[in-house]
DNA sequence: TAACTGTTATATAATCAATGTAACAGTGAG
DNA sequence: CTCACTGTTACATTGATTATATAACAGTTA
């Protein structure tokens, strides 16, 4: 597993490294019941504090994407591209909310959107 | 012109200030050249720190959408509309990059996003 | 037992948002 | 000119969030 983290970034540390192993989940790098890496030997690789990565940790777990057992280590839960899926989806429907919002405020035809969204999702 | 705010929000009140003027201004409420509320007027109104409304007022300046004049007070400057509408169709552009990155890493389809597009933007 | 795991508590630092207060300067009506 | 309004600036302070360092504690397993 590859996670790169920066720390000039305005998303904060944990959170990228929330959403990095989310990445890891969907694209099977990282497998069901799968170990991940300690948070000591993350922090270390990562260059930063353990709490930090025992921050994400923990939010991923009540999010319910991975399984902790004191003594033992963290886990990838069963069922979680079926999870993630849902999480995404919910997120492209706040995203698009926005959109709506903005285009009535500003008076931007809903065609002039769809030409954008064409765009950026024709270029390869 | 009717502001409301909320400290609850997670959006910065300075931001909400200036998110409330160029709706304002695209609805029309405030008029090119017409005064805004002293930095102390709106900030009794709201219940808050002129400073905060002074940092709405200088951000708003610095993106050319006010002008302000010690002394005299701040105004809405002329060709806002353009501007704003610029402005807003780079922030659409900004959260359909988003959902194109989100769509590829949750394996999510085009077409799905088109069906939650079509509903979201089909309610009246 | 030793070397790993995770957990917890405490203290600290940096940044950002927001505030309170005070003093200073420009504008314009009376 | 004076007064009451405008904006400006400089401090100090509070609270929340992010991130860190350190230390001690507890479960797991070879």
């Amino acid at each position: 597993m590859n996670i790169i983290i920066s720390n000039s970034s305005d998303i904060p540390i944990f959170k990228q490294i929330k959403n990095a192993l989310k990445e890891a989940i969907c694209t099977g790098v990282l497998q069901e019941n799968e170990a991940l890496p300690s948070v000591r030997t993350l922090a270390n690789d990562l260059k930063i504090s353990f709490l930090t990565v025992k921050r994400a940790y923990d939010e991923l777990e009540t999010e319910g994407f991975i399984k902790t057992i004191p003594g033992k280590g963290s886990f990838i839960a069963p069922r979680n591209m079926e999870l993630i899926r849902e999480e995404k989806l919910k997120e492209i429907q706040d995203l698009i909310e926005q959109i709506y919002k903005i285009s009535k405020i500003a008076n931007i035809e809903e065609q002039e959107i769809k030409e954008i969204f064409q765009i950026i999702f024709e270029e390869e």
